[in-house]
DNA sequence: TACCATACCGGGAACGTTCCCGCTTGCCAT
DNA sequence: ATGGCAAGCGGGAACGTTCCCGGTATGGTA
């Protein structure tokens, strides 16, 4: 179709600051150097104030063996050798370090950034620092990252599992360590393990529920890989709903895609369309193929939802974008991170004697006009 | 028009181990605690081979002066105890932490999320973990994410500015305290600021260069707030184009919007269709409101591009997904993150001598049907 | 034989905190 | 007058590293 075409496709270019700027930096710099000799500890203030370290500590951290006008001095003095309390040092002593660490496939699509979302907002409420890596879908860099994330001394590790993460002895050694673990939305067929995941199961039966509402008997599905515990719950939400409603399963409908892209439900589109009897619902694990599957049909003057009737996964944002406005399912991303950081501060708090705990969201079905056949 | 229903809004319920699970569990907690009594430090490596803590450390850090073998033997050890380094104490000693702090103004939309992506991979290769924090577009908690991060001893911070920012204190001691400071996208009017930016004016200027093209005569601007560098940016370049085309400044085709939502871009719309003489074509700063108006001209049988040309900026993923495809600018968001990362390592080699760099990126204009008017 | 350089390793201080223990002072009850 | 007790503060060890300054062998050279 319309091929896009570039303008500007020049690549990064450096530019210095103009000539009087560059003056004018010299002076701030020259400033700070002979300010910023060293930095004020807690000894420098003890020393100015002729108290003791020690003192200085419970005054700073308010403790209640400590005159408040001492307290105040202390106060005074912090501020004014613009002292920064040094969170390493603090961490080394105490023995935990106030860091949470996170592991995600990659910060990319809404998903993972919403959830992300999430976990910041909860764990910055609850006094943690967020740590994050990805592991860009490939096992030996999540390895990588928890080794990382342990030596970093974290005290708490949610992830997200790869999808080539077939063994779990990573994980394990974290536990082992003593290390509050929490999977959120991919997890390993683990026991004993904290999760907070979506109740795909109820998503997928959900919708295909919804589509036999509409009049569909006929509900093709494309799936993602099964490994993965959201896929294959997805495809049994599928398969027990079909039953649930006394249809057929029909393996030709149903289509394990390369990939969860907007290509590769273009393809499946295509192939269902070369059915003998081509179905009269496309129900897709993920949003973008079903785009793929509407572009397909829109092409072919095959109306949506009148002939074909279609519901995607995840309530990509786009999919109110688009018309027809997409169905599909919202997994809740923000609460999924916010409850995986509850869990491991329920974790942390008795890490003596911890049950692993299991949150399943409930999934919210939005339908659109894309599923919505008989208009009330 | 399709009022999204929901079938099931249930919020989170906990759900309990089944039985057998939780039988399992107590299982490995009690191998756990056993075994993880106190955790193996670079004395105990010392104490075990008779050597001295000194001597353990530079093995572990691959020294000149230690033998081949007393190496060996130190690793072998090492893994036996499964020793974990501490990098809180090593950062302690060695005065620095290897770690990089991020801020955000919000986890969400697809730039964001991409300029971590980018800044993840790039720190990550460079040896650096990720300390990330958000404001939500909030100055206290800006300021609060700063004093934090300096609290974490992170060696360097990159920031892309809060939209409520208006004083530049919190900045100036970030400088003063020797911490390398590099802002990404929004960055505030300071100079001896390290910055990699987007060419917003070229950008804005290249996409109003081609709806002249294209044979518009009255484009219209949607803009978001004056005070942020991107949206002067982008609004001066507008200006300069149409100068440059020789077309007049009409500010009845301009709009500052509220918030650069898709509500915020229909209403701009509904505006402009009520003028004497509508525009003949929308140029908004962002892609969302360009959604909005698209919505509205599609309702009233307005052809796009034909009658009314359209083009967002930002690329997000959905202009691809929409029909007609939107026509957007590209804001190079990985590479931003990367060249963010780099701006700080150049820093941080001669944090003694450096001086203030800005990196300006060439924006890419993806031209698609939305301001296609002579298919070729 | 005396001497020096090199290779290899130990001892110990330091990084900035926290926390346990102990000391003084003042006050009240016995 | 003696004891007890609490408030308020100081001293110092410890957390796990790194790094400087040594020390002891070994081997080679004058």
């Amino acid at each position: 179709m319309y091929e896009a075409s570039t303008l500007e496709a020049n690549s990064a270019s450096n530019c210095l600051l103009p000539s009087p700027h560059r003056a004018e930096f010299r002076l701030v710099f020259l400033k700070t150097t002979t300010l910023a000799t060293k930095q004020a500890s807690i000894t420098t203030i003890a020393t100015h104030l002729g108290l003791a370290v020690s003192t200085v500590s419970r005054a700073l951290s308010d403790h209640a063996n400590i005159r408040e006008d001492t307290k105040e001095r202390v106060r005074q003095m912090a501020i004014k050798l613009n002292y920064q309390p040094n969170h390493l040092a603090a961490g080394l002593r105490k023995g935990h370090s106030g860091i949470l660490g996170v592991v995600v496939p990659h910060i990319s699509g809404s998903f993972f950034p919403t959830v992300m979302h999430g976990i910041e907002k909860m764990a910055s409420k609850a006094g943690f620092h967020v740590m994050l890596c990805q592991s860009n879908e490939d096992v030996k860099q999540e390895r990588a990252n928890i080794k990382m994330l342990l030596n970093a001394q974290v005290e708490g590790i949610l992830i997200s599992m790869s999808s080539t993460t077939y063994d779990f002895q990573h994980f394990e050694k974290v536990q082992s360590q003593g290390v509050p673990l929490v999977f959120f939305d991919r997890m390993p067929d683990m026991p004993s393990t904290s999760a907070v995941v979506l109740d795909d199961h109820q998503g997928a039966f959900g919708v295909v529920k919804h589509l036999v509402e509409q009049g569909c008997k006929r509900i093709a599905f494309f799936s993602g890989p099964q490994h993965l515990n959201i896929n294959k719950n997805r495809f049994e939400g599928y398969v027990d709903a079909l039953e649930s409603s006394s249809l057929d399963f029909d393996p030709q409908l149903v289509f394990q895609l390369p990939d969860l892209s907007k290509a590769a439900g273009a393809e499946g589109m295509n192939l269902l369309l070369q059915l003998a009897s081509p179905p009269d619902a496309v129900f897709s694990s993920y949003d973008l193929p079903a785009v793929g599957a509407l572009e397909v049909l829109q092409e072919r003057n095959i109306r949506v939802p009148q002939d074909i009737a279609l519901s995607g996964f995840s309530n990509e944002p786009f999919t109110t974008l688009i018309s027809p406005r997409l169905t599909s399912v919202e997994q809740r991303g923000e609460l999924m991170g916010e409850a995986a950081v509850r869990l491991f501060l329920q974790m942390h708090k008795r890490t003596d004697n911890y049950s692993p705990q299991r949150i399943m969201l409930k999934p919210q079905i939005e339908v659109r006009s894309s599923s919505l056949r008989n208009i009330v």
